[in-house]
DNA sequence: TAGGCCATCTGGTCCT
DNA sequence: AGGACCAGATGGCCTA
């Protein structure tokens, strides 16, 4: 016979789906053979040096009718195991029907704590995917794989503020996208109106430039100017068409041109956006240096476009950022760095040497 | 069906 | 004692 080791379904959502339950012997059963035998495994010492307090109320539930006073309870040993030696340590107290239920409290209070601080982490990951590149509702980046991004992200912006270029699109994807798995690569890819096979077209075509700028679109109901960036192939698969077009997409020139700068400290910032980074320059270290083994094997889940390194083109832009939102008339770069700010000193030598390191790991 | 991703439970550890 | 944090386990869902 099983019998619920937590009862109050308005704590516990889905109890039925994981452990709690118990049988008569106290063991649970929704626990693996396997677990129950690492359990085992552990020793009497190993057990004994963990199961105290409240860690403990589990199994004094479960085996609570069969207890007495002041007998130790073996976990795992109480099935022909007769030779194993006493366990050591504090010795259990019974537990009173006032103690079980204060134990049950415990553990449903820390679970719903638990569950809680979950869900805050899963919402700060959501904001994070919103200031990522590629953010899309309906094709959520996995955990991992927003972390990844989010760290090549800070990675790339960090080349552009130190090189003060643009990079170009080829090493700006491949930065973006490096140990990324493929079908994130692929999102990265769609978001940037890139497939392999242009791609590869435009790596190979000497002197390709991604210039940005005639077309315009949309975003959140400002316009923007992106050149190839919205033109129409979006071809990496389903979720491209999901995606807002923003993330790489700026008013490049009107920045440079205009001396206009974004600004940063919008207080109104809501984290619905991704920085409207456009990038048509260089990564002047992807570019002049061949990628160490470390960075070689970054690649092993991205997008394998190394060998095309030495054929990337070397246009030097400047770097650029779209203007702040409402009250510049642009959008969404509340969440942006004060670019405006920023002067890049190239004798500057900022911790590249942590970058990088960090990078490569 | 296998594998990836996820939510949740759970027990341990550390800290206040 | 209790809360925060963490890692392991588990089962559900989805997709290739």
């Amino acid at each position: 016979m099983l019998t619920r080791l937590f009862n109050e379904p308005s704590l516990l959502p889905d109890m039925e789906k994981f452990g709690g339950w118990v049988d008569d012997s106290g063991s649970e059963c929704s626990k693996t053979k396997d677990e129950e035998q690492e359990r085992c495994r552990l020793g009497d010492e190993d057990l004994d040096d963990v199961k105290d307090g409240s860690s403990r109320a589990q199994s004094e539930i479960a085996g609570e009718e069969d207890e007495d006073d002041d007998v130790d309870e073996d976990d795992c040993g109480d099935e022909g195991d007769g030779d194993r030696p006493k366990k050591r340590g504090p010795k259990k107290r019974k537990m009173t029907p006032a103690r079980l239920e204060r134990s049950k409290v415990r553990r449903q209070k820390a679970n719903a704590r638990e569950r809680t601080r979950m869900h805050d982490l899963n919402s700060a990951l959501d904001n994070l995917r919103k200031v990522v590149p590629c953010y899309s509702k309906t094709q959520k980046l996995s955990k991992i794989e927003t972390l990844r991004l989010a760290k090549n992200y800070i990675w790339a912006l960090s080349e552009i503020l130190r090189n003060g270029k643009r990079p170009d699109v080829v090493s700006y994807v491949q930065t973006l996208c490096k140990g990324l798995s493929q079908p994130t690569t692929n999102l990265v890819a769609g978001c940037l109106q890139l497939n392999s096979r242009n791609f590869l077209t435009e790596q190979c075509q000497e002197g390709a430039r991604f210039h940005l700028p005639t077309p315009s679109f949309s975003m959140h109901g400002y316009p923007y100017q992106c050149s190839r960036l919205s033109s129409t192939h979006s071809q990496s698969g389903s979720n491209a068409h999901s995606l807002r077009n923003h993330s790489f997409c700026s008013a490049y020139e009107a920045l440079y041109a205009e001396g206009t700068s974004p600004e940063y400290n919008s207080p109104d910032y809501e984290g619905h956006h991704s920085p409207p980074v456009c990038v048509n320059g260089n990564f002047a270290l992807r570019q002049q240096e061949p990628l160490s083994p470390e960075a070689e094997r970054g690649y092993q889940y991205s997008m394998h476009y190394t060998s095309l390194h030495g054929s990337r083109s070397s246009t030097a832009h400047g770097l650029a950022y779209a203007p702040s939102g409402a009250r510049s008339g642009s959008a969404h770069s509340e969440n942006l760095p004060p670019f405006h700010d920023v002067h890049v000193h190239h004798d500057r030598a900022p911790a590249y040497e942590e970058l990088n390191a960090f990078f490569h790991n």
